[in-house]
DNA sequence: CGCCTTGTTGACACCAGTCAATTCACGTGG
DNA sequence: CCACGTGAATTGACTGGTGTCAACAAGGCG
Protein backbone atom coordinates (compact mmCIF):
# COMPACT_ATOMS: atom_id res chain seq x y z
CA UNK A 1 0.00 0.00 0.00
CA UNK A 2 1.48 3.36 -0.58
CA UNK A 3 1.18 6.62 1.91
CA UNK A 4 -2.14 8.03 2.53
CA UNK A 5 -4.10 5.07 1.58
CA UNK A 6 -7.06 4.59 4.05
CA UNK A 7 -6.87 1.12 6.01
CA UNK A 8 -10.23 1.81 7.69
CA UNK A 9 -13.01 4.22 6.64
CA UNK A 10 -14.90 5.80 9.77
CA UNK A 11 -18.60 4.08 9.26
CA UNK A 12 -17.08 1.24 8.03
CA UNK A 13 -17.79 -2.23 9.41
CA UNK A 14 -15.01 -4.34 8.68
CA UNK A 15 -15.37 -8.26 8.18
CA UNK A 16 -10.99 -9.03 8.60
CA UNK A 17 -8.47 -7.03 11.10
CA UNK A 18 -5.27 -5.91 9.73
CA UNK A 19 -1.48 -6.89 10.86
CA UNK A 20 1.02 -4.56 10.14
CA UNK A 21 3.96 -5.94 8.85
CA UNK A 22 6.28 -3.03 7.59
CA UNK A 23 5.45 0.79 7.87
CA UNK A 24 3.43 3.23 9.65
CA UNK A 25 -0.29 4.11 10.30
CA UNK A 26 -2.28 6.20 12.38
CA UNK A 27 -5.57 5.76 13.85
CA UNK A 28 -7.84 9.31 13.84
CA UNK A 29 -10.95 11.19 13.98
CA UNK A 30 -11.62 14.74 12.37
CA UNK A 31 -14.05 17.20 13.59
CA UNK A 32 -16.52 18.93 12.10
CA UNK A 33 -14.31 22.17 12.33
CA UNK A 34 -11.37 20.06 10.17
CA UNK A 35 -9.04 19.55 13.35
CA UNK A 36 -7.86 16.04 13.30
CA UNK A 37 -6.43 14.13 16.52
CA UNK A 38 -4.03 11.07 16.30
CA UNK A 39 -5.42 8.31 18.56
CA UNK A 40 -2.82 5.65 18.20
CA UNK A 41 0.20 5.49 16.33
CA UNK A 42 0.49 1.61 14.93
CA UNK A 43 4.03 0.45 14.09
CA UNK A 44 5.06 -2.93 12.17
CA UNK A 45 3.74 -5.95 14.20
CA UNK A 46 1.06 -4.28 15.55
CA UNK A 47 -2.18 -5.98 15.31
CA UNK A 48 -4.16 -2.21 13.96
CA UNK A 49 -7.51 -3.34 14.12
CA UNK A 50 -8.25 -6.04 16.33
CA UNK A 51 -10.92 -4.37 18.33
CA UNK A 52 -13.22 -3.73 14.86
CA UNK A 53 -13.87 -7.72 15.39
CA UNK A 54 -15.69 -7.26 18.47
CA UNK A 55 -17.51 -3.51 18.41
CA UNK A 56 -20.38 -2.76 15.64
CA UNK A 57 -19.19 0.15 13.95
CA UNK A 58 -15.72 1.72 13.53
CA UNK A 59 -16.01 5.15 14.57
CA UNK A 60 -13.05 6.20 13.53
CA UNK A 61 -10.20 5.68 10.70
CA UNK A 62 -6.82 4.12 10.08
CA UNK A 63 -4.44 5.21 7.45
CA UNK A 64 -0.93 4.50 6.35
CA UNK A 65 1.12 7.47 6.60
CA UNK A 66 4.18 5.42 4.77
CA UNK A 67 4.04 2.78 2.36
CA UNK A 68 3.14 -0.03 4.06
CA UNK A 69 2.84 -3.87 3.67
CA UNK A 70 -0.25 -5.28 5.93
CA UNK A 71 -2.00 -8.58 6.15
CA UNK A 72 -5.62 -9.57 6.38
CA UNK A 73 -6.77 -11.63 9.04
CA UNK A 74 -10.72 -12.17 8.56
CA UNK A 75 -13.07 -11.90 11.40
CA UNK A 76 -14.41 -15.48 11.02
CA UNK A 77 -10.99 -16.80 11.39
CA UNK A 78 -10.59 -14.56 14.32
CA UNK A 79 -14.05 -16.18 15.71
CA UNK A 80 -12.68 -19.54 15.22
CA UNK A 81 -9.32 -19.06 17.12
CA UNK A 82 -11.18 -17.68 20.05
CA UNK A 83 -13.08 -20.60 19.95
CA UNK A 84 -10.79 -23.13 19.71
CA UNK A 85 -7.10 -21.92 21.07
CA UNK A 86 -7.61 -19.97 24.13
CA UNK A 87 -4.23 -19.34 24.76
CA UNK A 88 -4.45 -17.40 21.31
CA UNK A 89 -7.26 -15.80 22.28
CA UNK A 90 -5.02 -14.64 25.50
CA UNK A 91 -2.63 -13.05 23.50
CA UNK A 92 -4.89 -11.23 21.71
CA UNK A 93 -6.09 -9.93 24.41
CA UNK A 94 -2.44 -8.97 25.83
CA UNK A 95 -2.52 -7.06 22.59
CA UNK A 96 -5.77 -4.76 23.12
CA UNK A 97 -4.17 -4.49 26.78
CA UNK A 98 -1.27 -2.84 25.47
CA UNK A 99 -3.02 -0.53 23.29
CA UNK A 100 -4.73 0.04 26.33
CA UNK A 101 -1.85 1.53 28.50
CA UNK A 102 -0.44 3.15 25.95
CA UNK A 103 -3.97 5.27 25.60
CA UNK A 104 -4.13 5.59 29.72
CA UNK A 105 -0.14 7.01 29.02
CA UNK A 106 -1.35 9.43 26.68
CA UNK A 107 -4.13 10.82 28.22
CA UNK A 108 -1.79 11.67 31.26
CA UNK A 109 0.46 13.08 28.86
CA UNK A 110 -2.36 15.46 27.16
CA UNK A 111 -3.89 16.07 30.65
CA UNK A 112 -1.14 17.09 32.73
CA UNK A 113 1.60 17.29 31.40
CA UNK A 114 3.52 20.79 29.15
CA UNK A 115 4.08 20.12 25.55
CA UNK A 116 7.55 19.76 26.25
CA UNK A 117 6.96 16.75 28.84
CA UNK A 118 4.15 15.13 26.59
CA UNK A 119 6.54 15.17 23.47
CA UNK A 120 9.68 14.04 25.42
CA UNK A 121 7.29 10.97 26.45
CA UNK A 122 6.16 10.40 22.96
CA UNK A 123 9.58 9.82 21.81
CA UNK A 124 10.43 7.57 24.86
CA UNK A 125 8.12 5.33 24.11
CA UNK A 126 8.38 5.65 20.54
CA UNK A 127 12.38 4.48 20.76
CA UNK A 128 10.90 1.58 23.27
CA UNK A 129 8.00 0.26 20.90
CA UNK A 130 10.57 0.23 17.54
CA UNK A 131 13.47 -1.39 19.78
CA UNK A 132 11.02 -4.19 20.44
CA UNK A 133 10.50 -5.21 17.01
CA UNK A 134 14.04 -4.28 16.28
CA UNK A 135 13.62 -1.02 14.43
CA UNK A 136 16.64 0.97 16.11
CA UNK A 137 19.88 1.28 15.65
CA UNK A 138 21.37 2.51 19.26
CA UNK A 139 18.98 5.16 20.19
CA UNK A 140 17.50 6.12 16.72
CA UNK A 141 15.41 5.10 14.81
CA UNK A 142 12.92 6.23 11.43
CA UNK A 143 10.17 8.89 12.55
CA UNK A 144 8.28 9.21 9.28
CA UNK A 145 6.08 12.14 10.37
CA UNK A 146 5.77 15.44 9.89
CA UNK A 147 5.78 18.10 12.20
CA UNK A 148 1.57 18.77 11.94
CA UNK A 149 0.87 15.19 11.79
CA UNK A 150 3.13 14.96 15.22
CA UNK A 151 0.71 17.98 16.55
CA UNK A 152 -2.26 15.82 15.18
CA UNK A 153 -0.73 13.39 17.66
CA UNK A 154 -0.08 15.58 20.48
CA UNK A 155 -2.82 17.30 20.47
CA UNK A 156 -0.65 20.87 19.91
CA UNK A 157 -0.74 23.09 16.57
CA UNK A 158 2.20 22.62 13.83
CA UNK A 159 3.75 25.79 15.32
CA UNK A 160 4.40 24.42 18.76
CA UNK A 161 5.66 21.41 18.29
CA UNK A 162 8.21 23.72 16.18
CA UNK A 163 9.14 25.28 19.08
CA UNK A 164 9.29 22.33 21.01
CA UNK A 165 11.01 20.40 18.95
CA UNK A 166 13.54 23.18 18.42
CA UNK A 167 13.86 23.19 22.32
CA UNK A 168 14.67 19.59 23.08
CA UNK A 169 17.41 19.75 19.95
CA UNK A 170 18.66 23.12 21.88
CA UNK A 171 18.89 21.01 25.32
CA UNK A 172 20.66 18.20 23.10
CA UNK A 173 18.26 15.64 24.18
CA UNK A 174 17.42 14.77 20.41
CA UNK A 175 18.54 15.21 17.01
CA UNK A 176 15.65 14.78 14.00
CA UNK A 177 17.27 15.07 10.08
CA UNK A 178 15.33 13.87 7.68
CA UNK A 179 13.21 11.06 8.99
CA UNK A 180 16.17 9.69 11.34
CA UNK A 181 15.55 10.74 15.10
CA UNK A 182 18.04 10.36 17.52
CA UNK A 183 17.75 10.09 21.09
CA UNK A 184 20.76 11.56 22.62
CA UNK A 185 20.78 11.76 26.12
CA UNK A 186 17.96 8.93 26.65
CA UNK A 187 18.02 8.97 30.44
CA UNK A 188 17.97 12.92 30.88
CA UNK A 189 14.08 12.66 28.62
CA UNK A 190 12.88 10.20 30.46
CA UNK A 191 13.39 12.13 33.42
CA UNK A 192 11.94 15.03 31.99
CA UNK A 193 8.85 12.88 30.16
CA UNK A 194 8.45 10.77 33.78
CA UNK A 195 8.60 7.81 31.47
CA UNK A 196 8.40 4.98 32.70
CA UNK A 197 9.42 2.30 30.89
CA UNK A 198 7.04 -0.70 32.52
CA UNK A 199 4.12 0.40 31.52
CA UNK A 200 4.54 -1.99 28.10
CA UNK A 201 5.98 -4.94 29.93
CA UNK A 202 3.37 -7.71 29.72
CA UNK A 203 2.80 -10.71 32.22
CA UNK A 204 4.59 -13.97 31.01
CA UNK A 205 1.61 -15.98 31.89
CA UNK A 206 1.79 -19.65 31.72
CA UNK A 207 -0.07 -21.54 28.84
CA UNK B 1 -16.20 -0.62 51.06
CA UNK B 2 -15.97 3.81 51.25
CA UNK B 3 -15.35 6.36 49.61
CA UNK B 4 -11.96 7.07 49.10
CA UNK B 5 -10.77 3.67 49.91
CA UNK B 6 -7.86 2.30 46.82
CA UNK B 7 -9.16 -0.95 44.69
CA UNK B 8 -5.51 -1.42 43.35
CA UNK B 9 -2.17 0.75 44.03
CA UNK B 10 0.14 1.50 41.55
CA UNK B 11 2.67 -1.39 41.53
CA UNK B 12 0.38 -4.16 42.59
CA UNK B 13 0.13 -6.95 40.95
CA UNK B 14 -3.70 -8.54 41.58
CA UNK B 15 -4.53 -11.75 41.62
CA UNK B 16 -8.27 -10.74 41.24
CA UNK B 17 -10.09 -8.18 39.01
CA UNK B 18 -12.76 -6.79 40.39
CA UNK B 19 -16.62 -5.44 38.88
CA UNK B 20 -18.04 -2.51 40.16
CA UNK B 21 -21.74 -3.55 41.62
CA UNK B 22 -22.72 -0.12 43.09
CA UNK B 23 -21.01 3.50 43.61
CA UNK B 24 -18.43 4.89 41.80
CA UNK B 25 -14.52 4.49 41.30
CA UNK B 26 -11.96 6.31 39.28
CA UNK B 27 -8.47 5.09 37.46
CA UNK B 28 -5.79 7.67 37.70
CA UNK B 29 -2.22 8.03 37.76
CA UNK B 30 -0.36 10.64 39.96
CA UNK B 31 2.72 12.54 38.23
CA UNK B 32 5.85 13.94 40.75
CA UNK B 33 4.41 17.44 40.66
CA UNK B 34 1.36 16.15 42.64
CA UNK B 35 -0.89 16.55 39.51
CA UNK B 36 -3.39 13.82 38.94
CA UNK B 37 -5.03 12.15 35.96
CA UNK B 38 -8.13 10.20 36.09
CA UNK B 39 -7.74 7.96 32.67
CA UNK B 40 -11.50 6.17 33.31
CA UNK B 41 -14.43 7.27 35.50
CA UNK B 42 -16.36 3.76 36.17
CA UNK B 43 -19.73 3.31 36.75
CA UNK B 44 -21.81 0.61 38.62
CA UNK B 45 -21.50 -2.40 35.94
CA UNK B 46 -18.49 -1.85 34.77
CA UNK B 47 -15.48 -4.66 34.83
CA UNK B 48 -12.95 -2.37 36.85
CA UNK B 49 -9.73 -4.41 36.34
CA UNK B 50 -10.00 -6.82 33.71
CA UNK B 51 -6.77 -6.05 31.86
CA UNK B 52 -4.80 -6.56 35.29
CA UNK B 53 -5.84 -10.08 34.57
CA UNK B 54 -3.43 -9.44 31.40
CA UNK B 55 -0.42 -7.04 32.11
CA UNK B 56 2.15 -7.72 34.94
CA UNK B 57 2.09 -4.95 36.90
CA UNK B 58 -0.10 -1.93 37.81
CA UNK B 59 1.02 1.37 36.37
CA UNK B 60 -1.60 2.98 38.03
CA UNK B 61 -4.18 2.78 40.82
CA UNK B 62 -8.07 2.50 41.37
CA UNK B 63 -9.91 4.37 43.89
CA UNK B 64 -13.60 4.40 45.18
CA UNK B 65 -15.35 7.78 45.19
CA UNK B 66 -18.16 6.62 47.13
CA UNK B 67 -19.25 4.03 48.76
CA UNK B 68 -19.41 1.22 46.76
CA UNK B 69 -19.90 -2.62 46.85
CA UNK B 70 -17.48 -4.68 44.75
CA UNK B 71 -17.29 -8.49 43.36
CA UNK B 72 -13.76 -10.30 42.69
CA UNK B 73 -13.06 -12.53 40.55
CA UNK B 74 -10.02 -14.58 40.97
CA UNK B 75 -7.74 -14.45 38.17
CA UNK B 76 -7.75 -18.58 38.32
CA UNK B 77 -11.36 -18.35 37.70
CA UNK B 78 -11.23 -15.99 34.52
CA UNK B 79 -8.36 -18.26 33.11
CA UNK B 80 -10.57 -21.20 33.49
CA UNK B 81 -13.43 -19.33 31.75
CA UNK B 82 -10.94 -18.38 29.05
CA UNK B 83 -10.50 -22.18 28.12
CA UNK B 84 -13.74 -23.20 28.50
CA UNK B 85 -16.10 -20.94 27.57
CA UNK B 86 -15.26 -19.07 24.22
CA UNK B 87 -18.17 -16.73 24.42
CA UNK B 88 -17.71 -15.21 27.46
CA UNK B 89 -14.38 -14.94 26.74
CA UNK B 90 -15.65 -12.67 23.59
CA UNK B 91 -18.01 -10.76 26.42
CA UNK B 92 -14.37 -9.71 28.21
CA UNK B 93 -12.78 -8.93 25.03
CA UNK B 94 -15.96 -6.40 24.43
CA UNK B 95 -15.70 -5.07 28.02
CA UNK B 96 -12.01 -4.01 26.92
CA UNK B 97 -13.15 -2.35 23.53
CA UNK B 98 -15.60 -0.52 24.71
CA UNK B 99 -13.19 1.05 27.47
CA UNK B 100 -11.19 1.57 24.32
CA UNK B 101 -13.34 3.40 22.42
CA UNK B 102 -13.99 5.66 25.54
CA UNK B 103 -10.32 6.02 25.84
CA UNK B 104 -10.43 7.01 22.26
CA UNK B 105 -13.08 9.72 22.32
CA UNK B 106 -10.93 11.14 25.54
CA UNK B 107 -7.98 11.65 23.88
CA UNK B 108 -9.96 13.90 21.27
CA UNK B 109 -11.72 15.65 23.71
CA UNK B 110 -8.52 16.39 25.49
CA UNK B 111 -6.37 17.09 22.38
CA UNK B 112 -8.87 19.20 19.96
CA UNK B 113 -12.13 19.95 22.28
CA UNK B 114 -12.14 23.09 24.05
CA UNK B 115 -13.09 22.72 27.63
CA UNK B 116 -16.37 23.92 27.23
CA UNK B 117 -17.14 21.28 24.41
CA UNK B 118 -15.13 18.68 26.48
CA UNK B 119 -17.19 18.91 29.82
CA UNK B 120 -20.36 18.50 27.27
CA UNK B 121 -19.02 15.25 25.87
CA UNK B 122 -17.86 13.58 29.38
CA UNK B 123 -22.25 14.46 30.34
CA UNK B 124 -23.46 12.89 27.44
CA UNK B 125 -21.26 10.07 27.49
CA UNK B 126 -22.36 9.99 31.43
CA UNK B 127 -25.81 10.20 30.51
CA UNK B 128 -25.41 7.30 28.01
CA UNK B 129 -23.43 4.59 30.65
CA UNK B 130 -25.96 5.16 33.13
CA UNK B 131 -28.92 5.12 31.30
CA UNK B 132 -27.38 1.70 30.05
CA UNK B 133 -27.38 0.41 33.49
CA UNK B 134 -30.90 2.03 34.89
CA UNK B 135 -29.48 4.85 36.84
CA UNK B 136 -30.73 7.86 35.26
CA UNK B 137 -34.32 9.56 35.74
CA UNK B 138 -35.17 10.73 32.79
CA UNK B 139 -32.18 13.38 31.41
CA UNK B 140 -30.72 12.83 35.04
CA UNK B 141 -28.38 11.14 37.25
CA UNK B 142 -25.96 11.43 40.10
CA UNK B 143 -22.76 12.89 39.70
CA UNK B 144 -20.72 11.97 42.59
CA UNK B 145 -17.35 14.45 41.68
CA UNK B 146 -16.38 17.40 42.84
CA UNK B 147 -15.28 19.73 40.92
CA UNK B 148 -11.12 19.46 42.02
CA UNK B 149 -11.77 15.80 40.91
CA UNK B 150 -13.94 16.35 37.69
CA UNK B 151 -10.59 18.43 36.71
CA UNK B 152 -8.35 15.75 36.65
CA UNK B 153 -10.61 13.83 34.81
CA UNK B 154 -11.13 16.21 31.95
CA UNK B 155 -7.05 17.65 32.67
CA UNK B 156 -8.13 21.12 33.40
CA UNK B 157 -7.84 23.49 37.19
CA UNK B 158 -10.51 23.37 39.05
CA UNK B 159 -10.97 26.89 39.00
CA UNK B 160 -11.46 26.60 35.56
CA UNK B 161 -14.06 23.27 35.47
CA UNK B 162 -16.13 25.62 37.70
CA UNK B 163 -15.38 28.55 34.69
CA UNK B 164 -16.90 26.36 32.61
CA UNK B 165 -20.09 24.92 34.72
CA UNK B 166 -21.30 28.29 35.14
CA UNK B 167 -21.28 28.43 31.64
CA UNK B 168 -23.22 25.53 31.15
CA UNK B 169 -26.03 26.72 33.05
CA UNK B 170 -26.23 30.12 31.66
CA UNK B 171 -26.52 29.12 28.27
CA UNK B 172 -29.74 26.37 29.73
CA UNK B 173 -27.85 23.07 28.98
CA UNK B 174 -27.33 21.74 32.30
CA UNK B 175 -28.22 22.01 36.33
CA UNK B 176 -26.39 20.80 38.57
CA UNK B 177 -26.93 21.05 42.48
CA UNK B 178 -25.82 18.67 44.86
CA UNK B 179 -24.80 15.40 43.44
CA UNK B 180 -27.67 15.50 40.92
CA UNK B 181 -27.09 16.64 37.47
CA UNK B 182 -29.46 17.52 35.04
CA UNK B 183 -29.12 17.39 31.20
CA UNK B 184 -31.54 20.07 30.34
CA UNK B 185 -31.16 20.42 26.42
CA UNK B 186 -29.40 16.87 25.62
CA UNK B 187 -29.95 17.70 22.04
CA UNK B 188 -27.75 21.06 22.03
CA UNK B 189 -25.26 19.29 24.72
CA UNK B 190 -24.84 16.64 22.18
CA UNK B 191 -24.18 19.24 19.17
CA UNK B 192 -21.61 21.38 20.68
CA UNK B 193 -20.09 18.47 22.12
CA UNK B 194 -19.86 16.45 19.14
CA UNK B 195 -21.00 13.67 20.80
CA UNK B 196 -21.54 10.23 18.69
CA UNK B 197 -23.52 8.27 20.99
CA UNK B 198 -22.81 4.92 18.78
CA UNK B 199 -19.49 5.11 19.49
CA UNK B 200 -20.73 3.11 22.98
CA UNK B 201 -22.49 0.36 20.97
CA UNK B 202 -21.48 -2.81 20.33
CA UNK B 203 -21.98 -5.70 18.02
CA UNK B 204 -24.51 -7.84 18.63
CA UNK B 205 -22.39 -11.53 17.32
CA UNK B 206 -24.03 -14.34 17.25
CA UNK B 207 -22.82 -16.99 20.11
C1' DC C 1 -19.41 27.04 67.55
C1' DG C 2 -15.39 26.58 64.68
C1' DC C 3 -13.04 23.55 61.38
C1' DC C 4 -12.67 21.67 56.74
C1' DT C 5 -14.03 20.71 52.32
C1' DT C 6 -16.15 22.57 48.32
C1' DG C 7 -17.60 26.10 45.42
C1' DT C 8 -17.01 30.82 43.64
C1' DT C 9 -14.81 35.04 42.17
C1' DG C 10 -11.23 38.37 40.47
C1' DA C 11 -6.60 39.66 39.00
C1' DC C 12 -2.94 38.39 36.61
C1' DA C 13 0.52 35.34 34.13
C1' DC C 14 1.80 32.30 30.65
C1' DC C 15 1.57 28.47 27.58
C1' DA C 16 0.04 27.40 23.30
C1' DG C 17 -2.89 28.83 19.13
C1' DT C 18 -3.40 31.64 14.99
C1' DC C 19 -1.99 34.13 11.11
C1' DA C 20 1.21 35.32 7.80
C1' DA C 21 5.54 35.59 5.76
C1' DT C 22 9.91 33.45 4.73
C1' DT C 23 13.20 29.87 4.11
C1' DC C 24 14.46 25.26 3.01
C1' DA C 25 14.52 20.70 0.72
C1' DC C 26 13.53 18.30 -3.20
C1' DG C 27 11.74 16.68 -7.29
C1' DT C 28 10.44 17.88 -12.00
C1' DG C 29 10.69 19.66 -16.45
C1' DG C 30 12.95 22.63 -19.72
C1' DC D 1 22.45 22.10 -15.13
C1' DC D 2 19.28 25.30 -13.67
C1' DA D 3 14.52 27.53 -12.89
C1' DC D 4 10.54 26.59 -10.89
C1' DG D 5 6.79 24.41 -7.91
C1' DT D 6 5.35 22.29 -3.87
C1' DG D 7 5.15 20.75 0.67
C1' DA D 8 7.56 21.08 5.01
C1' DA D 9 9.98 23.65 8.38
C1' DT D 10 10.86 27.95 10.58
C1' DT D 11 10.12 32.56 12.42
C1' DG D 12 7.80 36.66 14.45
C1' DA D 13 3.86 39.22 16.19
C1' DC D 14 -0.07 38.98 18.37
C1' DT D 15 -4.19 36.70 20.64
C1' DG D 16 -6.54 34.02 23.74
C1' DG D 17 -7.69 30.08 26.53
C1' DT D 18 -6.46 28.12 30.69
C1' DG D 19 -3.55 28.01 34.91
C1' DT D 20 -2.22 30.07 39.26
C1' DC D 21 -2.83 32.53 43.37
C1' DA D 22 -5.49 34.34 46.81
C1' DA D 23 -9.46 35.60 49.05
C1' DC D 24 -14.07 34.74 50.41
C1' DA D 25 -18.72 32.33 50.80
C1' DA D 26 -21.40 28.33 51.91
C1' DG D 27 -22.36 24.27 54.00
C1' DG D 28 -21.68 19.90 56.73
C1' DC D 29 -20.11 17.92 60.79
C1' DG D 30 -17.81 16.94 65.20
Amino acid sequence: MERDDDLVREGDRPSESIVLITGFAVRYNVLRNGKRQITALHVPGDFVDLHGFLVKEMDHAVMTITPCTVGMVPHETLREISETHPHLTRLLGVSIAVDSAIHRQWLVSMGRRSAFEHTAHLFCELLLRLRVVGLTTDDSFQLPLTQAELGDTLGLSAVHVNRVVQELRKQGLITWYGETLVIKDGPRLQQIAEFDPTFLSLKTEPR
